[in-house]
DNA sequence: TTTTTATATTGCAATATTACGATAAATATT
DNA sequence: AATATTTATCGTAATATTGCAATATAAAAA
């Protein structure tokens, strides 16, 4: 055992899921606060921002490339990176889907 | 190694971090969904509605728990477990909030 | 061409997560 | 009281994640 069953749920859930676990780590989510706050994406120097080795940070990246919160995009030698919106708004509006369902539902227990 | 390094990252990151981790699993998912679609939440079909074992359930309700995104109350021998919306507000509106900040950003790059 | 700079990959150790059988605990029913 | 029902916990195996040193790759600068 030990591994996720997937197979057992839906497309969706599969989903929603990844993108929840691509902003499970502290790391990420502070890379991603950096990109934000940054107004250019020339990105080599989220290494130096983060307190992480330069091979962890990259694997972070991948992680986030991989599930689509960003992209990245071959500039001389280095990369750059940044945020893609479209996920984000999956996420927002899944969250909020949530809210609104359960203010509509006051509430017969709890 | 192997452990992540919280104490490297804002409280608020590891907050963020901690509410999606919670949401990273497909089951976990689907746990939120069902208790948002019954009208009541008296819960213990949720081992009957996922295709996983009792303790494999009661598992990850603990750690939805843990995560403050449902509490659960005694009632009778059963549990009713619900969906505590506060803490989805928090993440769609972390979520709202990436959205607007990157679309005020369009963009020297990608 | 050699060297530097920037990023990715490999390999591995430490730790965490996932899943479940067995069992415990606690209330409900008989 | 004895039994059934409901949920939680323990123990453990399988797998995944995290992190880094070492190394590879690839473009830029010298």
């Amino acid at each position: 055992m030990g591994a996720t069953k997937t197979e057992h749920f839906t497309n969706r859930q599969n989903a929603i899921a990844a993108l929840s676990k691509a902003m499970a780590h502290p790391a990420r989510v502070a890379i991603i606060e950096y990109l934000l706050k940054v107004d250019s994406c020339i990105c080599g120097d989220i290494v130096n921002e983060l307190p992480l080795s330069q091979p962890t940070v990259s694997q972070h990246l991948k992680e986030l490339k991989n599930a689509g919160l960003i992209k990245g995009e071959i500039e001389g030698n280095a990369i750059c990176y940044c945020i893609d919106e479209k996920v984000f708004q999956k996420l927002q509006s899944y969250f909020s889907q949530i809210v609104i369902k359960s203010e509509n539902k006051k509430k017969n227990c709890c």
